[in-house]
DNA sequence: TTGACCTGCTACCCGAGGGTTGCACGTTCT
DNA sequence: AGAACGTGCAACCCTCGGGTAGCAGGTCAA
């Protein structure tokens, strides 16, 4: 089940905070925490912390060179997420013509 | 912007309850809130908060019919966000391949 | 070597949200 | 009419997560 991976990004996601985070990055293409805290309204430390559930949901990654960490975009995740959702729509859809044909259908049965 | 509504499909499929909600709606085709709570180890009140969430988000409607609210799943909001995630995935990835190559590429500088 | 800079804890505050209970109201069945 | 069922509202707990401040430790440049 790669069911909790979407699970993590899908939480990573419902954050505006984060949202914003990584978009700032992925304009950046590496940054550190403290440069991304400069471009928000949230300190450096809370920066620190949206990374790390980021990371945890394999959305990004920290690289450590010298006394700073350079984060980067990790785009996989989000794909796979994309395709979790568009298939839950398609069987979605799916079950809602299923179900609509078989009320129209069948007049037999009194 | 349809961001807002992005935004919106993104804190509503947070929750693992709801995903389980949905999930379960999407199988009965239709059910009233008092069906659904009895098969999720929840409260009927928290069943009908989840779906104002999920309503709110577009991704349900409630249809009442007598004494009972038939709610029914709506495939589109999701098939939306799935592609506004394939979207900024594409969109990193051009992103990485174009630092990269800008990284690799010139030992000349105007 | 010393000072400036960035990171990594830890402790803490506080509001939002998931969950519950209890009750009043409309609807259906007998 | 009365009982049973489903919904809607309101008040209330309590945990979790976003945010902050403060301090210790590693790293680079004068």
């Amino acid at each position: 089940m790669i069911d909790d991976q979407v699970g993590d990004v899908l939480t990573a996601l419902a954050d505006p905070t984060r949202r914003s985070l990584l978009d700032a990055l992925a304009v950046a293409g590496q940054a550190s925490a403290t440069v991304l805290a400069a471009g928000l309204p949230v300190s450096r430390q809370a920066v620190v912390k949206h990374l790390q559930v980021l990371e945890a949901a394999g959305l990004v990654t920290g690289a450590r060179s010298g006394r700073e960490v350079r984060y980067v975009v990790r785009p996989d995740p989000l794909d796979a997420t994309a395709d979790w959702l568009a298939a839950r729509s398609a069987a979605w859809d799916r079950r809602l013509r299923s179900l609509k044909r078989a009320a129209e259908a069948p007049p037999a049965a009194p």
